[in-house]
DNA sequence: CTTATTTGAGACAGTTATGTCTCATACACA
DNA sequence: TGTGTATGAGACATAACTGTCTCAAATAAG
């Protein structure tokens, strides 16, 4: 579709450049900027658009890790698995605070860091993590981390296949209950990042 | 000085809004738009200045630290409580990647990753960090965590006092020694953030 | 008090981006 | 082949920002 390409080339040009001009994401397009226009009748819409289909590929990410049986902190790597890769989509927001106070992208975005809480206390009730750290901090931590992965992976710091899960032993031993405790539960339904 | 309160406005104003406009800063200085280009002829002298003052005050912040004596780690420690509240001073460069290309900035900037990366070896040296875990990792997980600490503070999620504990504890355990390995050395000399 | 310097306000030109519009062309479809 | 739709190129008006300049008022220095 028209509408995901021209998408698709937003989030590459403004990952590099979010003061990215409409007519530079055009050109990476292969499209004319009076079609884009057509897509999006202002700016505004496209980075709306952008931040909404950002959102939904990290659901759509998460979404596919298979939570029945697993152990949470299981889940919680294949989260990183599943989002560092993608972790330069929301870097576009650095340069355009409006768009965060969108209801609707706020509510969407509100709800991802929600359910990345409730997999992170599901971690500390079975013992994963510590009770003690505030899960505000577990979820700023993977928040930074996730995209310190991605940045180190560009940068060819890191490599490709390891960077999810040094992000994830950081978070996992760094913020892991003192005593190891419980062996880990078993989780029925619902987690996310 | 008026040069100085012309950079902390321009620090304040593009830390919210990275593409601010020299109006709104020469507003926030309280001064007129003629006067802050008086002391910066283009909107690229003052951002270059802005980012070699903020390397600045990150260097002083962290040549204060007492390093004589201490364990590699406790100096790492004082690094955190030294630049989380220094957190959001970089937080233009995402818009203004032009600058970082700026030899000078360059320069001041990659020493600066230098002096961390080298205070990282001494840890793994003394044991208290995993020798496995690339030292790039570390660098930047340090990074991530340090702009994660003041973000969480700014946003009321972590209170002030815990914030750089919570990021210090994040990396030394969630990077340590595997092994808990014999006690730290002490050091000499030369540590930095 | 007088003189020199600094400042703020704002006019101004130049540039760049946004958003609208037209029109000729390419393409799909019957 | 003929018709209707989508597209690209680009002209156009508008707005915002940058950087220069002038001038009058404030301030400091003598």
């Amino acid at each position: 579709m028209a509408r995901q390409s021209l998408l698709d080339a937003a989030g590459a040009v403004l990952a590099r450049n979010p003061g990215a001009a409409i007519a530079e994401i055009a050109e990476r397009a292969g499209v004319g900027r009076a079609t884009l226009y057509r897509h999006f009748p202002t700016r505004e819409d496209l980075i709306r658009a952008l931040a909404l289909e950002s959102l939904r590929q990290t659901d759509e990410a998460t979404q596919r890790i298979p939570v029945d049986g697993m152990s949470a902190d299981s889940v919680l790597a294949e989260v990183f698995e599943a989002i560092v890769p993608l972790g330069d989509r929301f870097r576009f927001l650095s340069s355009e605070p409006a768009v965060l106070r969108d209801p609707e992208v706020k509510a969407a975005f509100d709800r991802q860091l929600e359910e990345l809480a409730e997999l992170v206390d599901a971690m500390k009730a079975e013992g994963s993590l510590d009770r003690a750290v505030p899960t505000a901090w577990v979820v700023a931590a993977i928040d930074a981390l996730v995209y310190a992965a991605w940045d180190s992976v560009e940068g060819g710091a890191v490599a490709r296949r390891d960077a999810a899960a040094l992000a994830f032993r950081t978070v996992m031993r760094g913020l892991g209950a003192a005593d190891p405790g419980s062996a880990p539960q078993r989780r029925r339904r619902s987690a996310k990042g």
